[in-house]
DNA sequence: GTCTATATACGGATAGAC
DNA sequence: GTCTATCCGTATATAGAC
C-alpha cells in the first residue's frame, strides 16, 4: 500500500473556493464581491480562503486565468477542411460570435476590463490565455483557404484579425453593455453575413 | 434692476463637484472612488455633494453622460468632401482610432463596461450619447463616396459599422486592457492601412 | 446651501483554538 | 487545514449648527 502524499494534492476545499469565487466575481464584479460572500458560496470559512490564497486579488487572478484556459474548447461547430470559402467563414463566424456573446465570456470581459488598470499582470495573463489564442486557429483556416485557391491572403494572421473584429462588431459591444436585444442596428445573423461578404470580396483571388 | 432668480442657476459648487468627480471616477473606477475623495478633489464637503446629487450612482451617471456629450467635437482632422476614397477613409480611420484610444475615451469605456450590468439606464444613456452618434457621421461619408462613384455602398450604415470595427480592432482592445504598447500584433498605422484596404476592395465599384 | 461631526455598516485580513 | 471570533480601517449617508 502507498502512503505517499501527492505533491500537489488537489484539495476539495480549494476547488470549492474557486467554484464559488467564479460565481461571485462574474456575477457582481471584483469590487462588489466580498470575501464573506465567496466563503458562503463555497461553504467554507473566510480563514480557509486565506489559507489557500494570499489576498482577494490573488484569488481573482486564479479564477480568471483558470476560466480563460477552459474556454474555447467546444469545437462542435468548428468547420472542417475542404469546404468552400463562404461556408467556412460563415461557420467560423457563427461559432465565434456565439462564443463571444455567451454569458460567461461577457462576464469575464467585464470584470477584466474593469480591473485591468489596477492589476496589469492579470490583464496580460488574460490577453495571453484568452483572446490571443484565437488568432492562430483562425489564421490557420485562412492559410488553408489560401492554399486551396479559395482566397488570397498573403498575411493570414492579419486576415484573421480583421475577420474577428468584423464578427464581434457592434453586436458584441451591445451585449457587453448589457443592452436589451434589439438595441443594436444589426442582428447577429446580419453581422455574420455582412462580415463574411466583406471578407470574401476583400480577399478574393485574382 | 432684475431680481429674478434664474430657473437653473448654474452653481459653481455643482460644477466643481462634477469636475472633481470626473477626475476620480475615470482614474480609479466607480467602486474604488469614495465620496470623500470626490469632496476633497472638488474642494467641498461631502454633505454638499449630497445636496446636489441624491447618491453616488446618481453622481456617476451625471458625470458619464456629460462627458459623452462633450466628446467627438474635435473635427480638425475630419476629411472634407471631394477627396478620393483612400484618402477619405485613411483620414477618417486615423481620426477615429486616435479618438478611441485617447486616455479619456478609454477610461470612460472601462468604467461604463464595469458598471453596465448594475446600472442599465447608464449603459443605455452611454450608448445613445456616445458610440451611437458616430455612425451617422461616418455613414454620411460613405453615402457621399457612393454618390461620387468612388465606392459602391448600398447600405452606407452597414459599411460604416464594418469600418468602425475594423479600425478599432485589436489595437483598441489592447489599449483598453492597459497592455504595454507593442503587445498588439498590428501597430496603429498597420491597422488603419489594413482596414482601409479591406474596405476599398470590399466596396469597390463595378 | 454649506459646513463639521457622527451614525451605522461592511469589508479585508488575522489570532488562536482544535 | 479548518474553524470561530474579532480587529481595524473605511465607506455611504445624515444630523444639526450656521
Amino acid at each position: 500500500m502507498s502512503n505517499d502524499t501527492p505533491k500537489t494534492p488537489v484539495s476539495a476545499k480549494r476547488e470549492a473556493i474557486l467554484d464559488g469565487a467564479i460565481t461571485c466575481f462574474l456575477e457582481h464584479g471584483y469590487a462588489a464581491t466580498s470575501m464573506d460572500s465567496v466563503a458562503a458560496e463555497a461553504g467554507v470559512s473566510k480563514a480557509t480562503i486565506y489559507a489557500h490564497f494570499s489576498s482577494k486579488a490573488d484569488l481573482f487572478s486564479a479564477v480568471i486565468i483558470r476560466r480563460c484556459e477552459g474556454g474555447l474548447n467546444s469545437d462542435a461547430q468548428w468547420p472542417k477542411d475542404e469546404l468552400d470559402a463562404r461556408t467556412t467563414l460563415t461557420k467560423m463566424g457563427r461559432s465565434l460570435l456565439e462564443f463571444m456573446t455567451s454569458l460567461e465570456t461577457l462576464s469575464i470581459h467585464r470584470v477584466v476590463v474593469a480591473e485591468a488598470i489596477r492589476q496589469p499582470e492579470l490583464a496580460s495573463a488574460f490577453w495571453d490565455s484568452g483572446p490571443c489564442r484565437f488568432f492562430p486557429r483562425i489564421s490557420e483556416r485562412f492559410a488553408d483557404l489560401d492554399r486551396r485557391g479559395e482566397l488570397k491572403t498573403p498575411t493570414p494572421m492579419f486576415a484573421a484579425m480583421m475577420f474577428v473584429n468584423l464578427i464581434k462588431s457592434e453586436y458584441f459591444f451591445c451585449r457587453l453593455l448589457g443592452l436589451p436585444k434589439g438595441t443594436e442596428l444589426m442582428s447577429a445573423d446580419e453581422t455574420v453575413e455582412t462580415a463574411v461578404n466583406v471578407m470574401l470580396k476583400a480577399y478574393a483571388p485574382d
